[in-house]
RNA sequence: GGAGAGAUGCCAGAGCGGUCGAAUGGGACGGUCUCGAAAACCGUUGUAUGGGCAACUGUACCGAGGGUUCGAAUCCCUCUCUCUCCGCCA
């Protein structure tokens, strides 16, 4: 979330940064600088009475040990209303900084300079776009045909199973799956992230400190019994695994990177949008995830997409990389990339990363800090990416890499596929 | 799931109603010494928040939340987590 001091030092700037996103509720703004003043004014009230007691108290102690009740049980009476005015003010304290920290976490991030103003998708603006549209023959068929002539995927038994959206791989199609994840983990891993396995569900606190509580509290699957969530994505647990850590200096950046299946609920979508794999419940994807200084965020955020872009053109997939506008951003981010893929036999962009610099949003949640060269507590700044997303990336090579007779793979996923085609 | 033990600062580990933000040891950092290093010695080694230009100072924090008390790391209750044993189990 935003921190309180920026937030009273320059009020205004921060609504026309809201603005630039859309954010309906600018009078939140005033609203928690006025909650802060009150806090303040109870805080020092409070700290005063609670002083009076405390010193009252070691002088009971002192004349407890001197033998003198009396002047022990004068000073008892004494402070008894300061006691009573001292809980007041406390439980006022505790009401106002629930109150005010509900209302904080009602402020998303404030867009980066760079971001584009715009209400949704269609004002995003395209950086630049890569790889070669296929030509395909006039019978080329989208993905879920391909995957039922292939025996790849067998959407049926999934819903048969768990529901519709819960897609069950099978024969190559499962082995594509595991070709693909191998194949991006070994990528990341060579350019410095580190490897994790995370828990696929995480706890209040996690899902709170990476920004998915309150904003996507429907989005999420929940195990209610146990109160937890099934991740969205890996990010949520593996970011946590830096919340209320004091870094070093010199332990920047730290890079990650890991698997994870994903659960969305995604409720209210169907339609052509989301035939087959464009859209699913339960989806494969691997993440990588950035912890750094403050100053390097941004040239952290172009190497991040420099990383994907990198992944995107080994596997030959014709792409395009677009800097998203305020309103299209999400809640946490700063400044937002995706990329999306060319789905020749659909004739449409499908999403398959989001590289987002979060800046201090997250690990102001968090509690993710470090001490600066003079000693005092700074914020990291993190980032995260999709390197990437199975479904879509799925979906596409199976739709731009189809012959009469075949699918083919892409060179460098063929020593993990074990095989240069699909037959 | 059953039985027991525990949770204190960067780590280990004391403290079990007042003078405890917390002994002691280790680590880390700075200094003395040294050509340099080691050893030795000296010093430093919280977080949040309020007030103050600052020096400084108030308040809170000993797993979390409640309670008892003039006063709680210390006593009571609830919860969470960890460890040991048993059961179950990939």
């Amino acid at each position: 979330m935003l921190q309180v001091t920026v937030i009273k030092q320059k009020p205004d700037w921060v609504k026309e940064r809201l603005a630039i996103r859309n954010f309906k509720n600018p009078e939140l703004v005033d609203e928690i600088i006025a909650l802060d003043d009150e806090r303040r004014a109870t805080q020092t009230a409070f700290d005063t009475m609670q002083a009076s007691i405390n010193s009252a108290s070691k002088n009971i102690g002192q004349y407890m040990a001197q033998g003198n009740k009396e002047e022990a049980e004068r000073l008892k009476a004494s402070i008894a209303g300061n006691k009573a005015e001292a809980t007041r003010l406390n439980e006022q304290l505790a009401t106002i900084e629930k109150n005010l920290q509900g209302k904080l976490i009602m402020l998303p991030n404030l867009p980066a300079d760079r971001v584009p103003a715009g209400k949704g998708a269609e004002d995003n603006v395209v950086v630049r776009e890569g790889g070669k549209k296929p030509q395909l023959p006039e019978n080329a068929l989208p993905h879920w045909e391909l995957i039922k002539e292939y025996n790849l995927v067998d959407f049926e038994t999934g819903a048969k199973i768990t529901g519709s959206g819960f897609p069950l791989y099978r024969g190559n199609g499962a082995k594509l799956q595991r070709s693909l994840v191998q194949y991006f983990l070994d990528y990341n891993t060579s350019k410095g992230y580190t490897e994790y396995l995370p828990p696929f569900m995480v706890n209040e606190a996690s899902a709170y400190a990476t920004g998915q509580l309150p904003d996507k509290e429907g989005q999420m699957y929940h195990v209610t019994e146990d109160n937890l969530y099934l991740i969205p994505t890996a990010e949520v647990p593996v970011t946590n695994i830096y919340r209320d850590v004091i870094l070093k200096e010199n332990e920047l950046p730290i890079r990650m990177t890991a698997y994870s299946p994903c659960f969305r609920r995604e409720a209210g979508s169907f339609g052509k949008d989301v035939r087959g794999l464009n859209r699913v419940h339960q989806f494969e994807k691997v993440e990588i995830i950035q912890l750094v200084l403050p100053k390097y965020s941004y040239n952290v955020l172009d190497e991040m997409v420099h990383h994907v872009e990198g992944l995107v053109q080994s596997l030959a997939l014709p792409y395009r990389i677009l800097k998203l506008c305020g309103g299209d951003m999400g809640f946490t981010s700063a400044l937002t990339y995706d990329f999306e893929v060319y789905s020749a036999a659909q004739q449409r962009w499908l999403e398959v990363s989001s590289v987002s610099n979060f800046e201090s949003y997250q690990t102001n949640r968090m509690k993710c800090r470090y001490k600066d060269a003079d000693g005092k507590m700074q914020l990291v700044h993190s980032l995260n990416g999709s390197s990437l997303a199975l479904p879509r990336i799925m979906a596409c090579l199976l739709e731009n890499n189809q012959t009469e007779k075949c699918i083919r793979i892409p060179e460098v996923l063929q020593k993990y596929y074990g095989s240069a085609m699909i037959m």
